[in-house]
DNA sequence: CTGTTAGCGCCTTCAG
DNA sequence: CTGAAGGCGCTAACAG
């Protein structure tokens, strides 16, 4: 492997020249400018990424902290991580995945201790999480997909979860409906204070609220078995229940089938219209499931952008703060209210 | 943060016995090394990494290349990138994620000589892969989860789809069927070499061969819509079926609809196993699926363990080789041949 | 068993 | 606009 030495010589300039050539910190004229580059390409010269970050205080690796949730991980967090790492790669940053447990911040500070990485970026946070309170204390550059409770003036981007249950009421109610039913995630999670969940029950309850419509929610684990369960009871509780929104994927063949048992077709007698979900588990059903999309790599990209911004920043921006609408992909399982 | 000159101090003695009473490498005196562990936890140091890495040659950074494939990122590459990190971390090594194509090599080439990764972990490997070449000619170290053709005197770590194919027919032989079908992946896949779909492929033609029984096999697009218009043919030309294995999961919600369409109940009239498949899709169908399960965790799991004993034997081992069974998963989609 | 010291490859003040 | 030289924090000879 050549070093910055090599080209130098080659070139027939000091090493600092070349340094300063590489990372344009310095005005170069242009002769010698050429010399360097062509004399870089003649050895297939690379800067050591590890030299340069050791002597530049920057390492240009930021880390993204991937912790299983409850549900294990799915294509929510796969949507995250590769969009993360294509942002890393196109800003000339490398992407770390520390697989981290929220609760594990012993572990989390030993590796930001290590030096390696110039900034993390945090997932599935909870509304209160260590994690960050850690990342506050230490005042080490992060950023947030999600949003916890104290924002400590700190930026974030998340999905836009009271939009998106407008999204999805306004859009049930255009087809005729007016007895909609919320099924949640788990009562456990909406305990424990996982953000999707609380914002979603209270952005439902709001939307339905302002239209004057009855508020039927349920919690329900994230099992088939549980969805089969739950949708069962609520059916036979509200026979005139017409439709049906539901963020819990995994859930979902349970409360098809209960519909489907209680006699009703989808979407001719039911409506169903999966929340906050990915494409791919939506078009696996049977029908394709109508649903309002996450914008997944669009929030590990902004996660990953606004770190970076962070990092190279010169003069202190506000803290950025965006939230993303879910798309509304109209498949097999929406119809008009039956009469 | 406190270097090793700081802990040296408080020790009474030299960084180079700081070093050593570190990485082991050179015997320390009990008392000395007490000395030395207490003032590192007293000053709350952690030896910085990059330095490490600049000074010994090893950065103890190993990188997983992602490629997507054509049929986008799954539950199988989510299953060995996450075990890969936590592998990794388990060993003390931290693994950067890069997502580059299949014939993105200058990129790759790039990347390695950068100096930030000791190896790659390489999968969705075609059966030629221009990256394996490359590895190869930098002889930089690497992992393979799949095989390539050309083994090159190299390890692998890959599903053992002979095994898979023998397991399934065999199943579904116990249960008196004699007429199994195939659906394979997409011809284009195949053509392309595209490992799984070749073994697959070669392994249920042998193994229906050996029990003398009729080959029948399709390839198919993966998505639902394909697996419909295969499947209505299918069954349409072959009114004797009475089972079918799928390695095809996108397609199977299309391969349910046709079967149903066609009067057939799963699994009274007809049984159906996914192969290669993973548990949270074969459950997510009604009824959820029989299925051989794909080891991802494992596999993930030994690619990254391979990378490392390669990067710190000190003798050449074999190159380690192994071929991983699927998991037989019993749900609801397969029974009693009919009559 | 321990200490001294020269790098690892690069960045970044300082002088010119 | 360019050069020289001191460090970044650690490892690994080389000497005791």
């Amino acid at each position: 492997m050549p070093t910055m030495i090599d080209v130098a010589k080659r070139a027939g300039v000091a090493v600092s020249t070349v340094s300063y050539a590489i990372n344009g910190t310095r005005p170069i004229s242009e002769e010698t400018r050429q010399r360097i580059f062509a004399a870089m390409e003649d050895l297939d010269y690379k800067p050591n990424a590890l030299a340069r970050g050791l002597a530049g205080k920057r390492s240009r690796i930021i880390a993204l902290l991937c912790a299983a949730p409850d549900r294990g991980l799915g294509f929510t967090e796969l949507g995250f991580i590769t969009s993360a790492a294509d942002t890393a790669r196109e800003n000339e940053y490398n992407l770390l995945l520390w697989s981290l447990d929220a609760n594990q911040t012993d572990e989390l500070r030993q590796l930001i201790q290590q030096g390696l990485a110039d900034g993390v970026i945090v997932m599935e946070v909870h509304l209160h999480d260590e994690r960050v309170d850690l990342l506050n204390e230490l005042e080490f550059p992060f950023s947030i997909i999600g949003r916890c409770d104290d924002l400590q003036n700190h930026g974030y981007v998340d999905i836009d979860f009271h939009q998106t249950a407008y999204d999805a009421v306004r859009y049930l109610i255009e087809l005729g409906h007016t007895q909609i039913a919320l099924i949640n995630q788990s009562q456990r999670q909406f305990e424990a204070g996982y953000g999707p969940a609380v914002r979603m029950q209270h952005g439902f309850e709001a939307v339905m609220h302002s239209y004057d419509l009855p508020i039927l929610t349920r919690f329900c684990p994230v099992t088939p078995q549980e969805g089969y369960r739950v949708c069962c009871e609520l059916v036979a509780e509200n026979p005139d229940l017409t439709s049906m929104v539901v963020m819990n994927e995994r859930a979902i063949p349970g409360i098809i089938q209960a519909i489907t048992e209680y006699g009703w077709r989808i979407p001719e007698d039911f409506s169903l219209l999966s929340l906050v979900s990915s494409p791919n588990v939506a078009q696996m059903s049977i029908p394709p499931l109508t649903s309002l999309d996450s914008p997944n790599t669009e929030l590990g990209r902004l996660g990953a952008e606004q770190l970076i911004q962070q990092l190279e920043a010169v003069a202190d921006h506000p803290p950025p703060r965006k939230l993303l609408p879910c798309y509304l992909n109209v498949r097999g399982s929406t119809g008009p209210a039956r009469a």
